[in-house]
DNA sequence: CAATTTTATTAGTTTATCCAAAATATTGCA
DNA sequence: TGCAATATTTTGGATAAACTAATAAAATTG
């Protein structure tokens, strides 16, 4: 069994090492966590006498097969309580993280394997973020953020890139939402702000802070 | 915020508490929670400190309001879980209480409240405990052990004393549940076990070890 | 009231987490 | 290439949350 603390430590492991290939670095891990590089220095050790890290001094640290599974583990668990807190449970897409960050560490297969099946296996969380099923396989979409689109593309909104309670109100007060089709009508040069055309009835605009972390497919 | 072990040592007092008028003593408090007495000194002393308590050395412990209040919120998300897990999950009466004791220590009073709407605010668990409403109130039930029952007396099954999975499995085993109906045909002098017509229909034997465990209401 | 039982105190253990400062290794750039 | 800047590890220590054995003190009971 691994503590708290450990589950959180893998997990922030995985998910910088998404966005990169190369080992994961000591700072990187104290800045996502918000602790000091030599608490982290001591936590890696840790794992690596389970046997979830491969650690070699002043190289970073990579997940092992076991300790992937685990982060994978709790990030299937995170998910599935998100999804069950707003579809079950009609919370708001911003209200649900904290509640979730706590629901992970809930340590039971047979839980998170009946939950998964009431939802009805969902494959994608309330902010458009994959599932991973109980093998730990999902898919990790395509999506780009829409600051990368041109004029006249129309794209489908899929997910966002800034999780936060802040961002994923504002989307919501401007009618934003997963599914919504935005057209793109004119992109300004001087700031990079969108002018957009919102489900095909309602002119929005977005500015380039939001378009960055907006996640869309082209349509 | 108190600590996970805090609030199980409320809830262990609480409990002890339910079925005596008198202050609750620290060997009991040692007992039921698999500690010993200089462990709850200790403990005791942490939560009269922080006014959950009331504490006067060698005359045992009471919970203030607050204390209860904590107590009885605990047992409200303890059975709410339970009842989930039952109803919506489809576990069995047997499965879920260590899934319940990790779920009742999530800290969010939105989730519980807006998981007792999505229950449609069950009042009995699925053992037949009472689950208190969201300002602490509930229907401390007047069954009564089989064991104290007559011949020829009708009554209804309400809940169980012993809460082990090994009785809740044997009391399935042989097609008890909450809401059987038992006829009492006939009760052993040597033994005082039971000769029961189950739900008009079907003759079983209960052990006097069974009959004290199994809560009942006379129809 | 003396013996037994219960409870409290003391002193110490373990485990988990964290950090500052110093030492060491790596990296990047002049 | 070599040195300065940066990153990482080590050391030594802090804190907090439990728990316990042994001893001391109080309460209970016959």
């Amino acid at each position: 069994m691994n503590s708290y603390t450990e589950e959180n430590y893998l997990k922030a492991i995985f998910k910088i090492a998404e966005n990169a290939e190369e080992n994961v670095s000591t700072n990187a891990i104290a800045e996502k966590l918000g602790t000091k590089a030599s608490s982290v220095t001591e936590m890696i050790k840790k794992l690596a006498d389970k046997q979830l890290v491969v650690y070699e001094k002043y190289q970073g640290v990579k997940l092992t097969k076991t300790g992937e599974k685990i982060a994978i583990q709790i990030i299937r668990k995170h998910r599935l309580w998100e999804y069950f807190l707003v579809n079950t449970l009609a919370f708001k897409w911003d209200e649900v993280h904290e509640i979730a960050e706590e629901l992970e560490h809930i340590n039971s297969d047979a839980l998170i394997d009946k939950l998964d099946s009431f939802l009805g296996f969902p494959q994608y969380d309330p902010h458009g973020d994959p599932i991973p099923n109980k093998e730990g396989l999902f898919n990790k979409h395509q999506s780009l953020p829409l600051s990368t689109f041109q004029v006249h593309e129309k794209v489908l909104i899929t997910g966002v890139i800034d999780h936060s309670a802040a961002f994923l109100q504002y989307l919501a007060a401007i009618n934003l939402s997963l599914g919504s089709c935005l057209e793109i009508e004119d992109i300004a040069n001087f700031d990079k702000s969108f002018t957009i055309l919102l489900n095909k009835e309602k002119q929005i605009f977005l500015s380039y802070q939001v378009t960055k972390n907006l996640l869309v497919v082209k349509l």
